[in-house]
DNA sequence: ACAAACTAACTATCGATATAGTGAGATGGC
DNA sequence: GCCATCTCACTATATCGATAGTTAGTTTGT
């Protein structure tokens, strides 16, 4: 369900195409939610189907034409019921962590290569966040940018802050991950090295 | 596909009867790896075509019988090759960092509410995990000591420090949560209390 | 002039996951 | 003796999500 309201979050900053949207969401969306085509088209459909969104036929060239989604009120009703609403709790189902509690299984050789790759990626990780981070700090994100304008200055400044905020929770996960994995070089030294 | 893999890792303590493993998933699995009935009872099912389990018919009562599932070599060797092999990166889809980077469109009042609630599920998880990090340091983690009593001094000493590794990650996830949801108090604070 | 790359909007298929049940036998407390 | 609760093994239904396509028009570089 949470594919919908992440949807109506991009919307509010400007009206897009779902191929707009697809793009959005293999960049920077990708950090708080990551979907594929196959979820968001047949979502837009039955968000519009659903009263929640509008969509304008808008030319393309010269013969061609795209949808253009625009959010209704009903849509930003919805939208701020669901972040009214409590969450329910998430549950645990992260495959590293249950990798790690059987590394006894594996050769030492072949969880050091493993602890390499997932130090790679969220090392990538962590950089991305933080340049994103730095992005919306200054105003220069395309996204946040085309919504600030629309709004005061006082409300611009929340919608800032609370975007800063989500981003440096992310930012710690990330260097949560990466000192638990140097802890895991550390073990392994420990353990078969000795 | 790490459901399969989870509940290899599980039975390799000790032989177990679906009942047991789903009871066994609501609770100290859960913290690595959540999943209902409706999916570990077919898992089994299909983990026995493929041969990677055998069960055996086991007397309950005076009339009732009941299924205790082994692994097979088969079963333990292809555990070992997907310890051996490298994790795809996961992909991020978190709803309270989605709903944190728009708590402009909630009303403060609500947001404390969910920051709350956020952190009273977080400091359950950790109180947790930090009981079953105790539990597996001095050895008495019931489906942890069935596993070890088949083991070498050297291989029961390798199988508790991945263990205690895995929680100490999960832990310290949580710490990074409850720092974060402190953070975000502070935040809301500033934005609209002064 | 033409090809490569990009924009646009999908679909098909399959496995994973969630929610919510069913129904039968076993056991413990009073 | 019987009722509540636990053990056991499922099933039904629906949606979520991953992977991998398809089809068509547009723009850009050479």
């Amino acid at each position: 369900m949470s594919l919908r309201y992440a949807l109506i979050a991009l919307l509010t900053g400007r009206p897009m195409t779902g191929y707009d949207i697809s793009k959005s969401f293999s960049r920077s969306v990708a950090h708080v939610w990551h979907a594929p085509d196959s979820q968001i088209y047949p979502e837009l459909n039955r968000m519009e189907r659903d009263g929640l969104l509008t969509s304008v036929e808008v030319p393309w060239g010269k013969k061609g034409t795209k949808k253009e989604y625009h959010v209704t009120d009903a849509g930003l009703a919805d939208f701020r019921e669901w972040m009214g609403s409590p969450l329910a709790p998430q549950r645990q189902r992260d495959p590293a962590y249950l990798k790690a509690a059987y590394f006894d299984f594996a050769e030492p050789a072949s969880v050091r290569e493993q602890l390499r790759q997932q130090q790679a990626y969220w090392e990538e990780q962590l950089s991305l966040l933080e340049g994103t981070r730095a992005a919306l700090v200054d105003r220069t994100h395309p996204t946040l940018a085309a919504r600030l304008s629309k709004l005061t200055g006082r409300e611009a400044e929340l919608a800032v802050r609370y975007k800063v905020y989500a981003y440096d929770g992310l930012i710690a996960r990330a260097r949560t991950e990466l000192a638990w994995i140097a802890d895991g070089f550390a073990l392994v030294d420990e353990l078969h090295d000795s």
